[in-house]
DNA sequence: AGTATCCATAGATATTCATCTATATATTAA
DNA sequence: TTAATATATAGATGAATATCTATGGATACT
């Protein structure tokens, strides 16, 4: 749950859960988007595995990305449920 | 939304939320639950009030923090909306 | 087999950030 | 007005992190 949080404080992971869920990519697909190094950009993709949010799958040279979408289900869940207050004045 | 989801990637300042969800309370209350200094309660609970999550109210002595619940509720939808997807395979 | 491409990892650097101590500011109490 | 309490702020320090260059390991192409 930290590192779900930790991996979602950094505007270009957020960017890149945004990409991946229009579509699966490889890492090459998604350097299109950004202007750092790849190798920022593999750092970006393991932190976001860490946590869960994508799932990696090799296809011939390329590893494509997705979005682990049970977590990510999950994750709306809980955050739903962390904004739920129920506070008596 | 960038100091939100900040706000939010530290463990400290989602419990500082979770404790303000039950009732209102002032920083000395809220250092009961913390074992750092009241400096870095007051830095925790600035980022909060940076980000727009929580807000305050002078009485007397003490200074109360509350949720600024209009922007949890706006965040717990669109955070809902970030995960939802509708991805075509 | 050799080369090119794709991705990850190692190591370095700079920035951000959580925390501390010390102090300033505001309010209350004596 | 002086002392005590509540909170914020300034400045320092160490840890975490985002980024880079360089390189390694894997697969595909010729």
């Amino acid at each position: 749950m930290d590192t779900v949080f930790k991996a979602l404080a950094d505007p270009n992971r957020r960017r890149i859960l945004d990409l991946l869920k229009k579509k699966d990519m490889s890492v090459t697909d998604l350097q299109e988007y950004f202007d750092f190094t790849q190798a920022s950009l593999s750092h970006h993709l393991d932190v976001l595995k860490r946590a869960d949010l994508v799932v990696t799958e090799r296809r011939g040279q390329f590893i494509i990305y997705s979005l682990n979408i049970s977590v990510f289900e999950e994750m709306a869940n809980s955050v739903l449920n962390y904004f739920k207050y129920d506070k008596r004045k």
